[in-house]
Order: structure tokens, then C-alpha cells, then sequence
DNA sequence: GCCGTTTTCGGCCCGACTGTTTTCAGTCG
């Protein structure tokens, strides 16, 4: 039992009591135990194994008792009875968007609904609305959010994927007839989510890295296995294709497999024009063309170089004008992850994250980052604990004295004292001017009332950047991805609003939101608007989401200079009008 | 179920929104 399959568990539990209708404050209880099993500063599967459980905060003696048992046994009989009550597939029903635990309850014990499929069925026959407390409104909404989990089942969000793919590049990487691996497809590309992975090596002998493949202890389901070939499903459900290749047909490949589809057909159109025919292995002169032998290409730089073009970078092919701009010579610098020397947003346990200021502080050391801006919540979002104006007020003093710290050992590292504050109904925000004064900086971000109108919500929002005090906008659209639709809202209106007031938009990476959407940043880089990539972190390793901030900046063809916390700490200090720690 | 403790049980995170109701329950953030 590792730590994350007994926090797994005991976050099982939590749902399985709310279920069966228990008091919220022990399915909470449960809840914060999982939390507290992950973020344990030691080997706590051991310690659970041996019954030293004692004294850790959140863990009682009913949850000792509990942990020890399943770290010790590898069962436990109070989860297996509690699971068994219920069938296994309704636990899908919690995917779904507007239904939580009382009404999975209601129809599974009302009508025997125990699955999405049957679900469906009933709301379309109209007996779901028939229950109490349900209405046929609510079934349209039910049968809505079905569709959208329809439509993206096979879909996975990029986070949700990268350290799986991670792991098997390093796996073919170790295979002694594997001379290069590499991810491609939309992975490479840094779509916000993928359907499949598409793994390409360079190998002489394709047959043992295929059984390899095919043959690893994550493969959950073998699709198909053929001479060069090969799908598998990992046990999440997520299809992972393998092609092998020779060495010299690697960087065409390569270029193919990454796509985009569109992408490939202007380079194919680029080829013909130049008397070759390009596919997925070589580029070869044209039946009846008079041209010269093509080299063979060891690099994908040199495919482009050959074609006239110049390299265009993974993230950018998506046939958005990057075929004309590398051939004009006009693809931009991109800003790489190595450039960020700091970033903003970021929770602390003051509100709902996971790690205390110094924690935070340290992680973005560890990181090698300059300076890291705390943004909790405000006071309207309850939910997640927000600070009110005295609470805020002590956070600024904490954060100037662990500054003074950081000075006094010489550290070249800065916390910034901001906040994410409330964009209310009315477009006004949640702290009164004379508080958002002494803060070094401002988040704005909607979080509640996200059923207003287009043209409401949109007003809502440039009446909140209109405010000078507000630095910077956070995730502009609401999106959860695969999860929730962004709310109603004009973003190029938004976008133009931001320019007018140099309000920068936030690139927020968490990989839920990757918002704003990749495709509006050229849009919002013309008007001039700056781009802040925040992790919105609610834990120390959510820092680590600055990879994916990285790639989908890159994605919306911005450079270091589009970035503001590519900025040195003392850029970063002026840019933002900086007392001197003292 | 955990915590703090006046060592035995009361408090624990609150409000908006929606759709169902006819005064409120459920979900979400």
C-alpha cells in the first residue's frame, strides 16, 4: 500500500458516506485524512504499518486504527462492507455536472439508477422528472451534461497525461535497440487535452521494441500489434500508439506524427511546390520533377531548413500562419520555461492551500525562482476560507518579515503580497481601494454568479479591470477542462478592455483550467496585453505547473517579452512600484 | 470523525444560484 492508495481510499470512503446520507462533518473528516496521508512529511505508509500513527494532526483514533489495518493487511473490512452497498457504476453518476451525492442517492433508491446509460434513458422517458425534487428542468440540465461528457470521454487533460508519458519515454529510452524516443502527436503540440499519445522510436530492430511495448507491467489492454506498430490501453483508459522507424526516416516521422493534420498539409503543399512529395518517412523527389536528391534528414531542423522554412516549434503548428511566418522568417523567439524568473497567484493555508507562506517561499527557491506572489482568496469566497481585511493585513505583515529574513541570509528571493480578489455580481470587487492599496499587487477573478449573461458577465469583467488597483486578471473564462464550459463572456471585448487599461491577463496553468485559452493570445499580443503565467498553487509541487504555462504560452506565439514574470526580481520590482524590503 | 478541553461533548465553512417549491434542498465554489 502506497501512500496515494490509502489517501485513495479514505477519499472513497468520504463519498461513500456521503451517499449513504452521513454527517458531513465525518465524510469531512475523511476528506481532510486523504489530505493529510498525501502531504505527511514522511514515510507514512511505514509509520501506518506499524501502527505509529500517533500525533499527527487530522488523523484520530479511529483513522489510526483504520490506516494501520489496510497498511498492514492490505484490506479493510470497514470500506469493503461500506463499497459493498452500493454497485460500482454508480460512482459515475458523480461525473456528471449538477448531480451530487443526495440526488444519486434519490434515483438510485427511487428508480434503481445505477449508471449513466440508464440515467439517460429516464430522463428522456420523462420519469426522472417526475421524482420530487426534480423537475424537468433539471433532467434537460442532467441530459446536457451527459452530452458533454459524451463528447469528451476519450479525451484527457495534458496534466493528467504528462507523467505517464514521462514514464514510458524513459522505458524506451532504456531499451538497448532504441536509439532516439520521443513523444509527438497532440502532446507534442501542447494541446490543453489529447485523445491518444503517439510515441515514435528510431530503432533497426522494430520487433523487440514492439514486444517490449506491448509487453510493460502498465499495459492494461493490448488494441493492436503488428511488425512496426503498436496500441495499448494504460490502465486508465488512455490509448498509447508506438511507431518504430529507421534512424534516417526518424526526423520525417517525427514531423508527421506531430501533426497537426493541417500543419502537414501546408508542409506537403510547401514540398510540391519544390518538386517533392513529403509522407511520413522520407521527402522524395517528385515523379517526373526536376529537382535534386534530398538529403537524408538527421534532424526536423533540417527538413524545414531544406523547404526554405524555418524550424517551426511543435507547439505552433496548428496551421495558424506559422508556415508563411517561417518562410518569411518571422517566427518569433518563444519564451521557454527556463525564462520565468518568478511567478504570481499562488494559495497558501491561509485560504484553501495546502502549504504555509514559508513552505511556498521555499519550494520557488528550490525551483531557482526570484520571487513568488501570494494571492489567496478574499473574503466573499467563503468556500475556500478567505481572507478578510484584518486577516490580509496580518498576511502583508508576515510576508515583510519573511522578506527582511530572506534579505538578512542574502537570499536573492522576494514574496509579493497580493490577493485574488472577488469580481462581485456588480463588477465592483470585495476589498474597498484603501486595502487593495497596500497590497503590492491584485488578481481579479470571477468566481460565483457564472450564469450571467454575454453581455453582463463581459461588463462585469471591464468594470473590474477598469479599476487601476486590479494588476492582473485571472482565469478569464471559468473553463474546468472536460469538466465545465467557460462562462458566457466577449473575450476579444475583455481582451481590448485590458489593453486600454494595461491590465495584464493571466495565463493560469493549472492544468483544470489552462485559461485563458491558448487561441487568443496572439489576438490579445497585437493589442498589446502582457501575459502572467501562474500556477494558481494550492500546494508547493502545483509550482511545477509553470511546464505547462510554458508550453501553451508558447502555443500563443508569445515571447519573453509578452511575459511579465520572465522579469528579473529587481525588473519585477519596479515594473511593480516595490518598497524596498526593509 | 477530529479537536480541544472548563476531561465529555459541542462546534466544525458560508453564501449564491437553481429549480423546486410555497419556504427550501441540493450543488457548487
Amino acid at each position: 500500500m502506497t501512500r496515494e492508495d490509502l489517501a485513495e481510499i479514505l477519499d472513497e470512503i468520504a463519498i461513500l458516506l456521503e451517499l449513504k446520507g452521513e454527517n458531513p462533518f465525518k465524510i469531512r473528516a475523511y476528506r481532510s485524512g486523504g489530505e493529510t496521508v498525501r502531504q505527511y512529511p514522511g514515510d507514512i505508509a511505514s509509520l501506518a504499518r506499524e501502527g505509529e500513527l500517533q500525533g499527527i494532526k487530522g488523523l484520530g483514533d479511529a483513522l489510526q486504527q483504520k490506516l494501520h489495518e489496510l497498511a498492514s493487511t492490505g484490506k479493510l473490512d470497514y470500506y469493503d462492507k461500506l463499497k459493498g452497498e452500493f454497485p460500482e457504476t454508480l460512482f459515475d453518476l458523480f461525473g456528471i455536472q449538477g448531480l451530487g451525492p443526495k440526488k444519486i442517492k434519490a434515483v438510485y433508491e427511487a428508480l434503481g439508477v445505477d449508471s449513466i446509460p440508464r440515467l439517460k434513458e429516464l430522463c428522456e422517458s420523462g420519469e426522472i422528472a417526475e421524482l420530487s425534487g426534480f423537475g424537468k428542468k433539471t433532467a434537460e440540465k442532467i441530459l446536457e451534461a451527459i452530452a458533454f461528457k459524451e463528447e469528451n470521454a476519450d479525451r484527457f487533460r495534458l496534466g493528467d497525461v504528462a507523467s505517464s508519458v514521462m514514464m514510458i519515454i524513459d522505458a524506451l529510452k532504456q531499451h538497448p535497440d532504441c536509439l532516439r524516443a520521443e513523444a509527438a502527436g497532440s502532446f507534442r503540440r501542447a494541446k490543453e487535452t489529447v485523445h491518444d499519445i503517439d510515441f515514435l522510436v528510431a530503432s533497426s530492430q522494430p520487433e523487440a521494441l514492439i514486444e517490449y511495448f506491448v509487453d510493460q507491467e502498465w499495459v492494461s489492454r493490448i488494441i493492436a500489434q503488428g511488425a512496426t506498430k503498436a496500441s495499448i490501453n494504460l490502465e486508465n483508459g488512455l490509448q498509447c500508439d508506438l511507431r518504430v522507424v529507421s534512424n534516417d526516416e526518424y526526423a520525417c516521422a517525427l514531423a508527421y506524427f506531430t501533426g497537426s493534420k493541417e500543419h502537414n498539409v501546408a508542409m506537403r503543399g510547401r514540398a510540391l511546390e519544390r518538386g517533392y512529395s513529403l509522407n511520413e518517412y522520407r521527402l522524395a523527389v517528385k515523379e517526373g520533377a526536376d529537382a535534386e536528391a534530398p538529403p537524408v534528414f538527421e534532424t526536423e531542423d533540417e527538413l524545414y531548413q531544406f523547404l526554405g522554412l524555418d524550424y517551426v516549434p511543435p507547439e505552433m503548428r496548428e496551421n495558424t500562419g506559422e508556415v508563411e511566418a517561417a518562410s518569411e522568417g518571422d517566427i518569433p523567439e518563444l519564451v521557454k520555461l527556463e525564462n520565468l524568473r518568478g511567478t504570481f497567484h499562488n494559495h497558501t493555508t491561509a485560504s484553501d492551500g495546502q502549504n504555509s507562506l514559508r513552505e511556498m517561499a521555499e519550494a520557488a527557491i528550490d525551483l531557482g525562482l526570484q520571487y513568488l506572489g501570494i494571492a489567496d482568496h478574499s473574503k466573499s469566497s467563503f468556500q475556500a476560507n478567505g481572507l478578510n481585511e484584518s486577516r490580509l493585513r496580518s498576511q502583508i505583515s508576515e510576508i515583510a518579515s519573511l522578506n527582511s529574513e530572506y534579505k538578512t541570509q542574502g537570499q536573492n528571493f522576494r514574496l509579493i503580497a497580493g490577493n485574488e480578489v472577488d469580481i462581485l455580481k456588480d463588477g465592483s470587487l470585495d476589498f474597498d481601494d484603501e486595502l487593495l492599496d497596500e497590497l503590492d499587487y491584485v488578481v481579479a477573478s470571477v468566481h460565483n454568479a457564472m450564469t450571467l449573461s454575454e453581455s453582463d458577465m463581459t461588463d462585469r469583467i471591464i468594470r473590474a479591470v477598469q479599476n487601476p488597483r486590479v494588476t492582473m486578471l485571472g482565469h478569464l473564462t471559468g473553463r474546468l477542462l472536460l469538466k465545465r464550459e467557460p462562462y458566457a463572456v466577449d473575450v476579444a471585448a475583455v481582451i481590448e478592455a485590458c489593453a486600454e487599461t494595461r491590465t495584464i491577463i493571466e495565463l493560469n496553468c493549472s492544468p483544470w483550467r489552462l485559461d485563458m485559452d491558448w487561441r487568443w493570445w496572439k489576438f490579445a499580443k497585437e493589442k498589446g496585453v502582457k501575459c502572467s503565467i501562474n500556477p494558481d498553487a494550492h500546494r508547493a509541487s502545483s509550482l511545477e505547473y509553470l511546464w505547462f504555462g510554458a508550453s501553451i504560452a508558447r502555443k500563443g506565439w508569445l515571447t519573453r517579452r509578452d511575459v511579465v514574470n520572465t522579469l528579473t526580481r529587481h525588473e519585477i520590482e519596479a515594473f511593480l512600484d516595490l518598497d524596498p524590503v526593509s
